[in-house]
DNA sequence: CTAACCATTGAAGCATGCTTCAAGTCAAGT
DNA sequence: ACTTGACTTGAAGCATGCTTCAATGGTTAG
């Protein structure tokens, strides 16, 4: 089964012009033609389409997914290449990952120092608070976040 | 003790560019100035630029910065239009953070998925491998991620 | 006084990742 | 033959978040 342009976008969520421009920047090698020039999608191009996808959430840029690519085509003769592009990238998302903590951490923070502010009706009123009444868990966060009076 | 953009930069770690360009856009709402115009930055200062900081990493734009900026200089009668912002962006980390695990995961399985072909030589060879070699969290990932035959 | 230095401003420029546009091609239907 | 609709292209445009630039001004040391 093969597909336009137009149904590849519809499969893969991505949209045609993107398509497009993925294929001018090299992201997209098998992508065969017809006789007219239009563009002819595979069931494994939308498979790689999807990929791509991924390799984009784990915050690969057009040029590292083409470099990616481009070794993909040269074959298993790049396969050490490859590892190594992807492990450089693991710890990269592992990184990310804490820090998509530490923020979720910091937002934990606010929330209750808004609920504690609506509840008492001021921010004052929560910077007065004494340590004691102060959940552990927030002022651990308050403390990680460090900074001295702030919003 | 208040400081140049200069100071506050160092301080901060962000550029005296940046700076000017927060100012420009309303989120130093309390940054003073000079007689001739430079700019005066006071802790209270820098530690709202950390804060800043922290709300860029949570995703808000500069725009929502600027409007929590505002709902800020209005008093205590926004806490409760602060507290929603607040409690939407942290449902936003939330899916962020469970985005991020995700990734990982595709990639955690990506680095097997090379491993093996390196040992083995060759891609080929690792999707000839029988399903009971291959470790069943990989099996699990690569059924998450979906998509047949691909890269 | 004057040079050096740090600051200011508005405007322009840049990088990324697309999207939109204008102009044209191609295949199918009537 | 002609229209319709989907597709093509290169080029330009856009949004975000800064950075850089050019022109200018205030402060301080010598």
């Amino acid at each position: 089964m093969v597909h336009s342009i137009a149904d590849a976008a519809k499969a893969t969520g991505v949209p045609a012009s993107t398509l497009r421009y993925y294929d001018k920047e090299g992201l997209l090698p098998n992508v065969g033609r017809l006789s007219g020039g239009s563009r002819v999608f595979s069931e494994d191009d939308l498979a790689w389409i999807r990929v791509i996808e991924h390799l984009k959430k784990a915050g690969l840029t057009i040029k590292e997914i083409a470099r990616y690519t481009d070794l993909i085509q040269q074959g298993d003769d790049t396969l050490e290449a490859r590892r190594a592009l992807l492990y450089e990238r693991k710890e990269e998302v592992e990184a990310e990952l804490a820090r998509v903590q530490g923020t979720l951490d910091f937002i934990t923070y606010k929330c209750w120092f808004y609920d504690e502010a609506v509840r008492l009706g001021s921010e004052e009123a929560v910077r007065a608070l004494p340590d004691d009444e102060v959940p552990a868990e927030m002022l651990a966060i308050r403390k990680r976040c460090l900074s001295g009076p702030q919003q």
